[in-house]
DNA sequence: TATTAATTTCAACATCTGTTGAATTGTCAA
DNA sequence: TTGACAATTCAACAGATGTTGAAATTAATA
């Protein structure tokens, strides 16, 4: 095992990350305190600037981790339905399911600190003073590929169509990772916040429509 | 002119709310200081307090005052449209363009506060910590009014596919109105975050496209 | 005008904020 | 063991935080 950091060194560094996840998730940067952090991950309050720098530091720590490993599994998962695909590539359906299926795998049950960096960036995404700087740095390179293979998918369809379709569909993907419980309310417990399958059971084809009809110019409103 | 409360009175609480309107959108409640607020309002700092009873009723009077106009503006508009259509209820599409047509007449160009306050809305909706609790205290009743408007558009529908399809709106809507400039990297430009007629002109017929996907059991994905 | 109440200012409070330098402990290689 | 470096702890800093009581000012009432 020749490791070039042995496990006991990265231990409280991880505890550190996994800390400030879960409670920036809740609170945002704003709303915690670099002692929140230490007093919850069990660790001293100068041991986190030190090992990031700053608060900030921390933060864009915390951000860089999952989506190193998000932005490879999607994909991963776009180019294996574009293989399976033929000459005309995936459907528009195939091609959203490429992007969503991924964070069901990831922030399903088993791992909480996925579903803390899920609402996270939806706390980002919708945020005036970070979504646009944020999102684009961990996330544009990613988006564009799908945006290039919805592009083949609808060759038709005005770029702006394209665009505005793709941010309804950010819209609707941060919020249902939330976990604001609103729905729950809202439907006097018909729905559940924390039941992913069932919503992303409903959003691949909920979306896939929307797009269908904003970007085919052919398909015209049936009476 | 015999008001209960003169102008004079006022005038500096409703600078106070404007600075605080415009600050919480931008930074969240946490990223915002009754300093910051004082100093924009030009006002003394005890002022806020004074007239507001703490930071957090400084919030919720914010949040407050412009809910009381748009629940009422879009009930108007429900039931104007309902009173349209004839014995069978509006349809889907009509239902929503009653509900997201009041956020383009209030927010649109000559009203800037609208513009903070829906951006505020988009925060504290994905938020974990406040998304639950504020968007079912000031929204509820009314949501529940289009709810059952869109029960009737679509009889055959289940209930859960229902709730869904609303959350995937409400996403959707919100992160239009964040403004946080991502749809303008993402585009090069094509698309604007500012555009909000364009995003209302997509957004209706992309949604109610989802809907009605989700919603008609009898619509199948044609080949 | 005299009285009373509402508004605004001023100064201060206790507490919490992020960060840092020095001292201490732990780890690994030579 | 020795030395070197990384990790961790401790204590303290300068500044920002929300809130409040008392004083001063302004407005409304009679």
């Amino acid at each position: 095992m020749a490791k070039t950091t042995p496990n006991r060194r990265v231990k409280r560094k991880d505890r550190i990350l996994d800390a400030a996840e879960a409670l920036f998730a809740k609170h945002g940067f704003d709303g915690v305190s670099m002692r929140m952090v230490a007093d919850q991950a069990q660790v001293d309050l100068a041991l986190a600037s030190y090992h990031f720098g700053s608060k900030r530091g921390l933060f864009d720590a915390v951000l860089l981790r999952r989506a190193e490993v998000l932005n490879k599994t999607r994909l991963e998962a776009l180019e294996k339905c574009q293989a399976e695909a033929g000459e005309g590539g995936p459907s528009v359906e195939a091609i959203i399911d490429a992007f969503l299926k991924p964070m069901l795998a990831h922030g399903y049950q088993d791992d909480e600190g996925w579903l803390h960096y899920f609402e996270l960036v939806a706390q980002i995404n919708n945020s005036p003073e970070w979504g646009g700087q944020l999102m684009t740095k961990y996330f544009d390179p990613l988006v564009r590929r799908f945006m290039d293979a919805l592009k083949k998918a609808l060759p038709d369809a005005e770029p702006e169509n394209l665009y505005w379709s793709y941010h309804f569909l950010s819209g609707a993907l941060t919020l249902t990772f939330a976990h604001t419980g609103r729905i729950d309310h809202l439907s006097d417990g018909i729905a559940k916040s924390e039941d992913m399958v069932g919503a992303y059971k409903r959003m691949v084809p909920f979306i896939a429509a929307g797009f269908t009809k904003l970007c085919v110019p052919g398909e015209k409103t049936k009476k």
